[in-house]
DNA sequence: ATGGTGCATGTTTAC
DNA sequence: TAAACATGCACCATG
């Protein structure tokens, strides 16, 4: 198959054919590649990693051997078996891609784990995939080179002395590490290239690995293809102690061999599993390389746009710098985005601290959060740096009771990428339910972590990793705020605020536009649901807080914190309690209601864009002028105007003065009033920009629906008021703006549009812009 | 007043 | 114990 000697050999899959060098060095089954793979120095060919891909070559082209520093240069420049050494020495040819990945410690001080994956279809079935596995066996039962003895021992203490020998029918076994607990981190699985494109099963002999696999591992099968030996000693975050034997979907994996002489730690081992490889390299079409990860601190989340880069990382996986300022480093998210980010340092305590600056945007398009963990990979060849992400897993123990952390590596998502919670949870927690967890959608993520029921597993690697990461979850309160559960009951608490029962409301008057103001402070209301019948028309649904039963009640009722059928007046049949419920189906609907909207809450809160601030304004302002429904949602639309602004807003109710205090008149000039009004010509002129363009849209479609309903309708039928209302300045409006803007008109532009149905936000937009109304009109 | 920038400092972690 | 890292904070620019 190959000479045993250095020299020249075939690829591992025969039928590549590609060429290289090998080198057997000092027992160990590992270098290929480059002519220039040996140490000048000290010859050392296992303790140096080249990378033969061009980006390394471009960069430098140099690496540095780990015994003598001396640097050498890789002579293999993008030959057509492009090998590839992964950090600790992961061998794959990317012109066959026939996948060898092997993991030893740089010093021979831990065990070698020979795993490999026929990565493409080609070598998974048929004649190809043997020969490929013949290769790999005759790599291990190649004849031990005089001197070779360490290479021999090993293999014989690590179970290998089947592959010591010619026959290798117990290739399956490779997979089996030992069973005494003196040898637990034997991890032997399969390995996958990161530039694999496909990740087929691998054959032994005719056989899928996996299933030979399983015979005597049947975890080997379930789990990722992408576990690799970890290191034996430590415990490392993913790859517990211990585990050997359960399925593990996400273990840190060795980088590939940076610029640096140090090793990554292995918390910021990137961690993907096979799927999120395979979505990335899908996604992109590319060969991802998986460089390394970080979870998110608070800092790195916040708004101040700073991803602290692990010295290690920055050193050696991104181009070198020598002044602070750094260099604009383009990265390319999982979507193809690229966004170019500040990669610069800080000197700190004669030393550096790495950082990319810019990142917000980044950050947040991709919805992460302290604690969610961002991923560097590289594309191969090419150098291209792609950016992952990776939701965490929020416990509800992180907010107390210290069971577990709130950045457990329990990852349930990925950006990008999409989890197997099968996995993952079976790694973990064996008890729990796999069943339970599939097709929950991501930002369920806190529902997979409390079906687990705040167990902890016995896990070392968990006490490690909460003692490692407590810090987020113990000090950090705004990773607390930005919960999932805390959002979503802060927005419903927002929601519920009503003014005061005996608050009166002072009118303040705004460039013809009236704001009330409350004395007192907001209470809370209780919470309903807001239905809409077949027709239309909508109404309000409440729980008696005595008998729960569901009473109807009108759209505009507000309720206080506690309320009873008895407090129901709007329905003297149902102010008892001994009153019957509504028809079941109408309950059914509103209970549905309910679901429909708290999932849209949650789904809103995942999906929404930040606004921009004039957006914010706007939508803020309308809301407070015109007193209509954000975002079409019903519920907020009978809620008080000023008391359902966040903190922080910004809108032209919220900047104004506590109520009671320095009523402004409408002739005032200060810096508040003039901000008002101000901000509210912006508004206006960007209200009508946009309306402009909406209506044009809309009308020439229903221009176009109602040409063709006339036609069938009322054909040959003429009428001088249809065609009237056929016109262009009708169509701007839909026949609920038409009649909102009458009423707008009539009421001197107040508003009128509160509690209409979904389109309630156009309509109320228009109605609040009546002043606008005609000049829209005119100009369509 | 607010937000950005650069650095300092306290805490955590690896050795 | 030193390095790494998270974050606080002073200073400065800008609106």
């Amino acid at each position: 198959m190959f000479e045993v000697k250095t020299g020249s050999k075939v690829c591992m899959n025969a039928s590549c054919g590609s060429t290289s060098t090998v080198e057997w060095k000092k027992g160990w089954p590992l270098r290929s590649g480059s002519l220039a793979d040996l140490c000048f120095r000290c010859g050392s060919a296992y303790e140096t990693s080249l990378f033969c891909e061009t980006f390394h070559l471009e960069q430098s082209g140099w690496r540095d051997c780990y015994l003598c520093n001396k640097r050498l240069h890789c002579g293999c420049i993008a030959s057509k078996l492009m090998v590839e050494f992964m950090d600790y020495g992961g061998v794959g040819c990317t012109s066959c891609t026939n996948c060898h990945q092997l993991n030893l410690n740089k010093r021979g001080e831990n065990p070698v784990v020979f795993s490999r994956l026929a990565m493409n279809s080609q070598h998974t079935n048929g004649e190809s995939g043997i020969s490929s596995i013949r290769s790999e066996a005759d790599l291990f039962s190649q004849p031990l080179v005089p001197g070779d003895d360490k290479r021999e021992e090993f293999m014989a203490q690590r179970g290998f002395a089947n592959f010591m020998k010619p026959d290798n029918n117990n290739a399956g076994e490779m997979h089996e590490p030992s069973s005494t607990p003196s040898q637990p981190s034997l991890n032997m699985a399969l390995a996958t290239l990161p530039y694999s494109p496909s990740f087929a099963t691998p054959v032994v002999d005719g056989k899928t690995l996996m299933g030979a696999a399983s015979q005597s591992q049947s975890h080997i099968g379930q789990c990722s293809a992408s576990s690799i030996l970890q290191k034996p000693s430590k415990s490392v975050p993913g790859t517990p102690p211990g585990t050997s034997k359960s399925a593990q979907a996400r273990i840190g994996r060795p980088p590939v061999e940076g610029r640096g002489k140090g090793h990554l730690l292995p918390r910021y081992w990137p961690k993907y599993t096979d799927k999120e490889l395979q979505q990335i390299s899908g996604n992109l079409n590319l060969n991802i390389v998986p460089l390394f990860e970080k979870t998110l601190s608070a800092s790195d989340a916040g708004r101040i746009g700073r991803l602290v880069l692990p010295k290690a990382c920055a050193e050696a996986y991104f181009p070198p710098i020598s002044q602070s300022e750094g260099i604009p480093l383009k990265i390319q998210d999982v979507r193809g985005k690229e966004w170019t980010f500040q990669f610069r340092f800080w000197p700190n305590n004669n030393s550096r601290m790495y950082v990319l600056e810019g990142v917000t945007p980044c950050i947040q398009s991709m919805m992460l959060q302290a604690g969610d963990t961002v991923t560097f990979s590289r594309v191969d060849p090419g150098g291209k740096l792609i950016m992952g992400a990776r939701k965490a897993a929020y416990t509800v123990d992180m907010q107390g009771c210290g069971l577990t952390n709130g950045t457990s590596n329990e990852d349930t998502s990925s950006s990008g990428v999409t989890e197997n919670p099968t996995s993952i949870n079976a790694s973990s927690c064996p008890s729990q339910t796999p069943e339970e967890l599939k097709g929950l959608p991501e930002h369920l993520s806190l529902k997979k972590s409390e079906m687990n029921g705040g167990r902890i597993c016995d896990d070392p690697s968990r006490v490690k990793d909460k003692k490692r990461t407590r810090t987020i979850g113990a000090k950090n309160k705004r990773l607390l705020l930005h919960s999932e559960e805390l959002r979503v009951t802060w927005e419903e608490a927002q929601e519920l605020l009503r003014p005061s029962p005996n608050a009166k409301p002072t009118v303040v008057v705004v460039e013809d536009h009236e704001f009330e103001e409350f004395d007192e402070p907001p209470v809370f209301g209780k919470r309903t649901i807001i239905t809409s019948r077949p027709s239309g028309e909508q109404e309000r649904w409440a729980s008696c807080d005595d008998c729960t039963k569901w009473r109807r009640l009108p759209v505009d009722a507000l309720l206080p914190a506690k309320w009873t059928c008895s407090d129901n007046v709007w329905d003297v049949s149902r102010c008892s309690c001994c009153a019957p419920e509504e028809s079941l189906k109408d309950l059914e609907n509103v209970l549905r209601a309910g679901k429909e909207y708290k999932k849209r809450r949650i789904q809103a809160a995942k999906t929404e864009e930040e606004p921009s601030g004039l957006d914010a304004l706007a939508s803020a302002a309308s809301a407070a002028v015109l007193g209509d429904a954000l975002g079409g949602d019903s519920e907020v639309a009978t809620t008080t105007r000023h008391p359902r602004h966040r903190v922080g807003c910004s809108c032209i109710v919220c900047i104004q003065p506590p109520s009671g205090k320095g009523r402004h008149k409408p002739t005032c000039g200060c810096t508040v009033c003039s901000t008002v009004k101000r901000r509210f010509k912006t508004l206006m002129m960007r209200r009508k920009k946009k309306q402009l363009e909406r209506d044009e849209i809309a009308a020439a479609a229903e221009a176009y629906e109602e040409h063709n309903n006339k036609e069938a309708a009322e054909q040959g039928e003429t009428d001088e008021n249809n065609g009237e209302k056929e016109g262009r300045i009708d169509l701007n409006c839909d026949p609920y703006n038409r009649e909102d803007v009458e009423a707008v008109k009539e009421e001197s532009k107040r508003r009128e549009c509160s509690g209409v149905a979904d389109d309630v936000l156009g309509l109320t937009e228009l109605g609040g812009e009546a002043a606008s109304c005609e000049e829209l009109k005119a100009a369509t």
